[in-house]
DNA sequence: CAGAATCCAAGCGGATACTG
DNA sequence: CAGTATCCGCTTGGATTCTG
C-alpha cells in the first residue's frame, strides 16, 4: 500500500490553520487531565472505530450497508453505538427516508467535515508508513 | 476478527491527481480491509493511550514517572504496554541509564516527530471544539 | 525508580433472534 | 433494509502487589 509521496508536501501545504501547535496549549497545569472535554472527544474520535467510520462517510453519504461493507469487520453492534456517540457528538448526521423499505443515509455535519479534514493528512502519513513500521523496520535512529 | 477481502495493492495501481488527500487513496478494493497495515498502525496510534502518550513527549524526553504523571489515569500496566508497541513500531526511542537508582527516558523518534506533528493540529482542533461537542448538543441537522 | 506479575471487572464483539 | 435486544466467551484495561 503506497500512497504517493507528493501527498506528504500537499499535507502540509493546506493543512488547515495551525501554523504550530504546540502541547502547552493543550495542557491544563501542565498535564493531561483525565476529565477534560478534549480527552472525551478523543476518546470518541480514537475510539475503535470512529475514525474508520468517519472515514468512511468522508466522500460522500452512505447507507447503513454500505457504511458496514467499507468499514470491514465491524459488527451491527459497533457500527450502531459508535454512530449513536458520532451523532450526539453533532459530527455525523442521520437522515431517514421514510419508504418501505426504509432508507437511511449517514453524512458528515460541517463539524464533522472540519474533523476529517484534520484526519486524512493523519491517515495518509500512516499508509505511507504503515508497510515499513509492522514489517520490522529498525526502531528509530 | 474475519478477514472476507483480499488486500489488492495492484488493483490501486493508477492513482488519479491527488490534488488533496482522498479517501479513495487509502482504500483497497473501495473498502477499508480489516487487516491491512493501516489498520494496524491506526489501531496502536489511535489506542486508547497511544495519542496522549505520543502527544506527551512531543515537548521533550520523559521518564517513566514523569510520563505516568502527565498523562492522568494511565495504569502503570497500560504505560508499560502502550510503550512497548510504540517502541516496537519505532515511534518511541527508550534509553536507559543503568545508575541506582535506575533512569529510564522517553523520547519521539524521527519517525515518531514526524506522526506527531500530524497529530498536534488535530488535537488542536479538538481543544478548540471540545467543550460545545461535550456541553452543548446541537446536531449539525 | 522502573517495571513485571497477578487478579478481577468492564466492555468488546460474535451470533442469533426479532421488529417495523 | 435498518436496526434493536439478548446471551455470552474472550480480550482489554485497572488496581494492587512484588522485585531488581
Amino acid at each position: 500500500m503506497t500512497v504517493s509521496n507528493e501527498v506528504n508536501a500537499l499535507e502540509r501545504a493546506e493543512m488547515p490553520s495551525t501554523a504550530t501547535v504546540r502541547l502547552a496549549d493543550l495542557l491544563t497545569d501542565g498535564r493531561l487531565p483525565a476529565a477534560c472535554p478534549s480527552r472525551v472527544v478523543l476518546d470518541h474520535v480514537t475510539s475503535r472505530w470512529g475514525v474508520l467510520l468517519l472515514l468512511a462517510l468522508s466522500e460522500g453519504d452512505l447507507r447503513w450497508g454500505e457504511l458496514r461493507r467499507t468499514v470491514e469487520g465491524i459488527s451491527e453492534k459497533m457500527l450502531a453505538q459508535t454512530l449513536r456517540t458520532l451523532e450526539a457528538d453533532g459530527l455525523v448526521d442521520r437522515t431517514v427516508t421514510a419508504t418501505v423499505p426504509p432508507r437511511v443515509d449517514y453524512a458528515l455535519t460541517p463539524l464533522g467535515r472540519e474533523l476529517v479534514d484534520h484526519l486524512l493528512p493523519l491517515m495518509g502519513w500512516i499508509a505511507d508508513h504503515a508497510d515499513a513500521i509492522v514489517t520490522g523496520r529498525p526502531p528509530g535512529r
